[in-house]
Parts: structure tokens; sequence; C-alpha cells
DNA sequence: CTAAACCTTGGACCCTGCTACAGGGTCAAG
DNA sequence: CTTGACCCTGTAGCAGGGTCCAAGGTTTAG
């Protein structure tokens, strides 16, 4: 009877029913209150934290990374300076994901500017484009 | 005898060998020659596109959008537009991921800072601090 | 009152992307 | 000429992340 089933949340999250509760049992999302007759019953956060995992998860971090990104915050038992520098380990690691997209984007650039000019293109412009620069 | 084998190439780009074989099966890597006992034997080239594979898997793209980004090349039958508007595709797939990492980065930032100040800081700092506006 | 639309648990199953054998050749060093 | 490090082709298994029933209870629209 009440506002958020289960449905409701799935839907507005934009995932199946089935993967919700699969978060549940992964730790991502906290036990939800149960109605008399044991159905779920979410509060409104819960669809941002949905969309969050969602996001996340398409931006290629695990559901462990996940977890530990929803965990960033002030426990009981934890100093805050812990969590400051947990979250300083993230930003560089986003940092370098997005330095690297950043690479990607403009070996992607250099290609399609090169095929407008023309003259032969290498066996695999993309590569050429990177000119992955790396050793060991 | 010759220069590059299954082992070498693995080692260089940092990745098992039967990853290496793996992605031969897959259609990832050409086929490679064959010396008269059967061993594969490999171009330098390829440990570049082994590389490129690994640090794409890294950011989150599957084995199959890799194949893609590899496959953006004017091929005998596809003409040169074509490739030009699949990469501009590709490009904006990427912004979009740049720019998302660049919102959870802020996010991150801005929990680092609110830990120095003080006062209660909320159940779920990184999701108030994505503040995520998204609708639908 | 009843059918459609939801919800519950439990367990089986699937896809992706490896990873690990088993059984058997090859090659380079000593 | 043997030993150890590699390579080969299967095929099986595994972790992560879901996805799909079955069998049954609940709620709501008509």
């Amino acid at each position: 009877m009440p506002g958020l089933t289960i449905g409701k949340v799935a839907r507005s999250a934009g995932m199946a029913i089935d993967t919700v509760r699969y978060y549940e049992r992964e730790g991502l999302l906290e036990k939800p209150a149960r109605t008399a007759a044991g159905y779920r019953h979410y509060r409104p956060e819960v669809v941002a934290r949905l969309r969050f995992i969602r996001q996340a998860k398409e931006l290629g971090f695990s559901l462990k990374e996940i977890k530990e990104l929803l965990s960033l915050r002030v426990a009981p038992g934890k100093s805050c300076a812990d969590v400051k520098a947990r979250a300083e380990t993230k930003i560089a690691d986003v940092e370098q994901r997005i330095a690297q997209l950043d690479r990607m984007k403009r070996a992607l650039t250099k290609l399609a500017t090169a095929c407008s000019g023309r003259g032969p293109v290498s066996e695999c412009p993309i590569l050429e484009a990177m000119e992955t620069r790396e050793s060991k």
C-alpha cells in the first residue's frame, strides 16, 4: 500500500526487479522495511542510490568498487581523516581514467579528421592515433 | 625461432598467454603466422594492439566495443564518410563518460573537503555530493 | 467476486571474460 | 640426449553480474 514498492524503484532507476534484489543480497542496498504482507517498501532516496550504481557500472566500476564509493562516510569507528584519504585515492583513480579517455578521444578525433583528408590510411588508424607510448 | 612468440607478446602486453589466444578466438586479433612447428609468430605491432585492448577494458569497454574501435578503418567496401560517422559516435560516447567521471570527481572532492570542516555529514555523502539531477 | 498485476522466496541458468588442466609436441642449454 | 621451458589443441571450470522460472500469496480494477 505505501509509496515505493520494488517494482516502482526498479522502474525509476531503470533496472530489473531482480537486479534490485540482487544488489540487496550483495550489500549495496540496505534491507528495506517490509509491509505486513512481506512486501519491500523503500524510501525515495533509494532511487538515487540505484541510479548511482547504474552509472558507476557503466563507467566500468565493479560492484565492489561501487560499494566502497557508497560507503565513503564518517562511520562511528572511523576517523574523518581516513575517509578523506580514501576519497583522495578514488579521486586519483578517477583522474587517471579521465586522462585515458581523453587520450582515446583525441585519437578518435585525429582518426575522424584524417578521414577527411585523403591518402593512405594505416591499417589500424586508431592505434596509430593513440601512438601508445608506454614501456614495460 | 623468430622474434615474437605468444609468451613474449603476452608478457609485453601484461596479460596471460591464454588471454591472447582467447582474443584471437574472439576475433580481436588476426590469426598470426605460424612456424613450421605450428607456433604462433607475431609482428611487433600486436603488442600495441593488446595494450590498447587492456586499457580500453580497464575503462569499461566490452570486448565487443573494443572490436568496433579497432575496426574503425577504411575498409574496401566501406566509405570514408562511414568511418568518420562511426568515429564521431564513439567520440560522443567517450565525452559522455568523461563528463560523468568529472561529476564523480567533483563529488569526491566535495566529500573530501566537507570532511575537513566539521558538522554532521549526511548518511551517504557521495550521493548528496553528486546531487543526481536526472529525471525519468 | 474474480482476473490482472504485483509481490515473495529459492534455486537454476546464462553471458562475459577469462583461467586451468590434460595430453602431447618443440627447442635450447648443458 | 635429456631436462626444462615453451608451445599446441582441446575442453572444463570459474567469478562477476545478473536473469528467469516455479509455486504461491496480495492488492486493486472492474
